[in-house]
DNA sequence: GTCCGACCGCTTGTATACTAGTATCCACGC
DNA sequence: GCGTGGATACTAGTATACAAGCGGTCGGAC
């Protein structure tokens, strides 16, 4: 999560928000992202190159970079000479977005069943004691930062941190969704279960039951899109 | 693979090599990933971005372009104000793009096998005999191609079209390595026949067949670490 | 009223100019 | 001879200027 910056909104140019000397690149990379994933930038909403430089105070070679690897992510559409749109969100790449997601995080928590030590087990029951404190107070902001730390664990478990930022890319279709997700009243509750069903299997070193009951849980975002669908569809692709 | 330029060597702007309206950046970007997997650049050597410039007949912002997705495949590393390198071989990336790789094509592999109809079949088959083809020549840069378009095959076969592009950004670092260990004399006719294998138990709809046989496979390069550091030592990082 | 066409504004892509910071090398002092 | 300090030549990051192309709009012809 990085600093939130209205990108709409605020007139005045934010640069004095970002450390001088830090390339602005790869900040501005995130807080796009961020804003997107989080749907305050809705899809098919334009983003022209020169507001967007504009309004953070920096020119467009910055935000030509930051854009760039959203493009890669194919969290935005850049149609030469026509403008750059937030992506519509494709039922194609969601799928393969959890195909990806499952494949990378199904074995790194294999490896992460075997691994973990006492240490680190402490630290993810501390982050389900967090879980459970934002969901009582109903703090999806909290709980959101909290769920990705839980998931980010897991993987580092594995022994190989390169994982994290790939899935993390990938799953950004996924993220989407689950903040239109949140509506729902029990959402976080069940989230919140599931996590603790995946960590006591990690707990126990069962490799197979770590594996099965993430598997299940990562599938349970992909049951809302026909729902979240049917409440938005001008957030789709049009088929 | 893309049309090969020659980074180091030729005087002349290669510009005209390039069709005139498609954007330089991408195409950049995947000549010089295709130089530095191939170890024609070779590891800790320096790229100037106004020399690449000058050399390939563009300004530095299509280079940047370039540059800045390489260095989030690690395959760059860029110091600010000292200097671009080719990234040295950093066992530990290999060990994580290994992980990401077996995770993403064996999960692939799974549903391949499953899904896998004769036209498909027939598609790997002629793949293999063409294999064979280049393995008796001793072709090894068609071989080259031959095994991607086998990968990504099956990959394709998943139905998920997007899970290769991520694998073959995080594989870049095993490719450098398999370029390396060519000069095994079975190393081709060895691998051909694990290619067998695999496409056998996905002919056979055998997920768990295909499953273990591509696990061993992709591990086969990995055991050459170790002789390829040997003889390459200035190719891997310090530790 | 309707349709066609030229023009204008805006877009991204590319090239160039400028800024700030690092390393190297050479001259100078000891 | 050796150590030190400064000038210099490079680097990447950023800003700005220019080029090329698409789309919408406005005006005129039929």
């Amino acid at each position: 999560m990085v600093e939130p910056i209205p990108i709409r909104g605020g007139d005045a140019p934010e640069k004095a928000r970002r450390p001088g000397r830090a390339p602005a690149g790869p900040y501005l990379y995130a807080a796009l992202r961020d804003q997107i994933v989080r749907a305050e930038l809705a899809p098919g909403e334009r983003l022209s190159e020169a507001e967007l430089g504009e309004r953070l105070g920096v020119s467009r070679t910055p935000i030509r970079e930051a854009l760039g690897r959203l493009r890669d992510d194919r969290l935005v559409e850049v149609r030469p000479q026509i403008g750059t749109f937030v992506a519509r969100i494709s039922p194609a790449a969601v799928s393969d977005a959890q195909f990806i997601r499952e494949a990378l995080e199904c074995t790194a928590v294999r490896l992460a069943a075997e691994l973990a030590d006492e240490e680190s087990m402490a630290q993810l029951e501390e982050n389900l004691r967090a879980q459970e404190r934002a969901t009582e107070r109903i703090d999806i902001d909290s709980w959101q930062l909290l769920d990705d730390t839980f998931h980010r664990s897991l993987c580092d478990l594995s022994g190989h941190p390169a994982v994290w930022p790939v899935n993390e890319r990938a799953k950004s279709h996924l993220i989407r969704l689950r903040r239109l997700s949140l509506s729902m009243p029990d959402y976080l509750p069940t989230m919140v279960a599931a996590h603790r069903t995946v960590a006591d299997a990690v707990g126990r070193h069962d490799p197979d039951a770590a594996e099965a009951s993430l598997r299940e849980h990562l599938r349970a975002v992909l049951r809302e899109v026909p729902r979240i669908r049917e409440q938005h569809p001008d957030y789709f692709e049009e088929p």
